[in-house]
DNA sequence: CTTGCTGCAAAAGTTTTGCACACGT
DNA sequence: ACGTGTGCAAAACTTTTGCAGCAAG
């Protein structure tokens, strides 16, 4: 193997990245270039995203891979398990790394669409209680909030400031 | 008003009926034929729908209205909270009639993809909770639980025994 | 020399939109 | 005439796929 390669050379070896490199041989594929830099750009992520911000992203750091590539590499990702698919929005696909992280609830803002996504252990309990009554086997779940977040809310707050300083 | 339109006239004014009318009118808009003929084939859908689902089930029953049409109306009802709407996949918008109903969560089957809806008050409380560490306004929410439904897991029992007994 | 990977462009699938025509007042 | 509604076809948008050329063992 030519150890020379820049591409390569250059991954941090974090550990999911170790992951997914042990994945991909798993299945007889292989570490390349692409798929380094666009694990790189999701560990580099925080919370929740979508293939065509990461392509952007992409993009403005001069990283150059096709959208196809994007989506490939997306799929060997889920499989991994590295990144989980979140369920936001019905038009658009949404990912967050899942690689050592507890389920998760996602509050969406309505007024804004940013989403805050944090640890919920006590759900699993409701959770298998609600399954075990319908006989249902789980294997993973999701919560989403919809609201809005304090950013809004402060934002509304001003908005009617502004609007009552004017009138007075 | 002509009140001998058939369509309009054959319709049941169930009380969500009498609710889009209300929203329709407050709107300036009108309940057209097609928009009770949507509605109706709304109502008459029990768990959760999608809007081909729709178009097909009507077609079946030799009502014929355009898609088009569909997804405007859906929209109407969607303002008008007599359907809400539920994410189960990231690629197509899913529907549930709202009206007079609890916050649900979601089984969806990995194997048949059927989905059980089930009220879920408890859920509420937790998030609630979650919502007010996080300074956040909380307006709706929905649980979606992934895992193997009854029917599943019984024909997976079946096959393995067929499996058992051909090998023996 | 076979297998897999990439980028491009085309295709597929769902949802939206523009337009011409129709309906009711 | 005017508002709004409908169907059709085209457009928009995300995601997938086919293909040709490339890289690696």
């Amino acid at each position: 193997m030519n150890s020379s390669d820049p591409a390569i050379d250059d991954v941090v070896f974090t550990p999911a990245c170790s992951i997914f490199r042990r994945f991909l041989k798993g299945q007889g594929l292989k570490f390349t270039p692409e798929r380094a830099k666009i694990l790189e750009a999701v560990l580099s992520r925080e919370g929740v995203f979508e293939a065509d911000e990461l392509y952007d992203e992409m993009r403005q750091a001069l990283i150059r891979v096709s959208k196809a590539t994007i989506y490939r590499t997306l799929k060997h990702l889920l499989e991994s398990k590295i990144i989980r698919e979140v369920l936001i929005d019905s038009k658009q696909a949404h990912y967050q790394l899942s690689y050592g992280r507890e389920p998760m609830a996602y509050l969406v803002c309505l007024e804004t669409n940013k989403i805050i996504a944090c640890a919920t252990p006590q759900i699993k309990e409701i959770r298998d209680r609600i399954c075990e009554e319908h006989g249902f086997n789980p294997v993973s779940h999701q919560l989403v909030v919809y609201g809005i977040s304090p950013e809004a809310q402060a934002e509304a707050a001003n908005e009617a400031n502004e609007a009552n300083e004017s009138s007075d």
